[in-house]
DNA sequence: GCGAAATGCAACCAGAAAGTTGCCTAATCG
DNA sequence: CGATTAGGCAACTTTCTGGTTGCATTTCGC
């Protein structure tokens, strides 16, 4: 009954990582950016960057855009809706009374 | 400004696998269950979902309980409820007027 | 007490992942 | 035009991960 079990794995897997999440951190509060400002700051190389960031594009959670030579990215809102929802669900689902029913019954 | 990169990473991490996320289906759904028992129906060995729910264990996903012979596993609402929280911040940040802005200047 | 059930532990394996280095191409700006 | 800046591609290393098999251990039911 929970949802999208399929779909969901590849986007957390997309989020379960350090690096990946400080991208979604810069990305988020500093709105789109470049490749070259992105990696600005942190500790690995470029390339290192560009592989996280196809990651995320192939699971949904980031989309690029060519500007001239550089390469523009930015956070894809709706799988991050996606994200959250799922967990809303479980969340529900487990806090609801025949949950907590069952809870006590299997101790 | 998005909080706790760190501490959420291995969470997102735990939630990251096709198998994981199935137990965790299985533990939201029909509440705390033994490890016969969550194996029982999936393709892969009893030893692989030991591992899995150790790793999701040492993430604090998910918590065991000696009963006897049998091994109980539950999962830690506090540690669902903190991802939610973790992407509804981001989208929270995502969604607000300074970040669109951004988005606009920066296009 | 004995057999079956539930689990633990350790070694092992193949493939994926994170990161590097080296070099090449394409825009941009003086 | 020439130098610089932004990025792509490919090969390679190392470590992690998901999974296996084989065997030992504890506990339950009869």
């Amino acid at each position: 009954m929970v949802p999208a079990i399929s779909g969901s794995a590849p986007l957390f897997a997309a989020l379960g990582d350090r690096t990946r999440l400080q991208l979604v951190s810069r990305l988020c509060s500093g709105g789109p950016s470049s490749l070259a400002n992105l990696s600005a700051g942190l500790p690995i190389t470029r390339q290192a960057i560009t592989k996280h960031l196809r990651a995320m594009e192939r699971s949904g959670l980031v989309h690029s855009r060519r500007k001239g030579r550089e390469m523009i990215w930015r956070l894809e809102r709706r799988r991050l809706r996606e994200a959250r929802r799922y967990l809303e669900i479980v969340s529900a689902q487990w806090d609801s009374a025949l949950a907590r029913l069952r809870d006590f019954v299997e101790d």
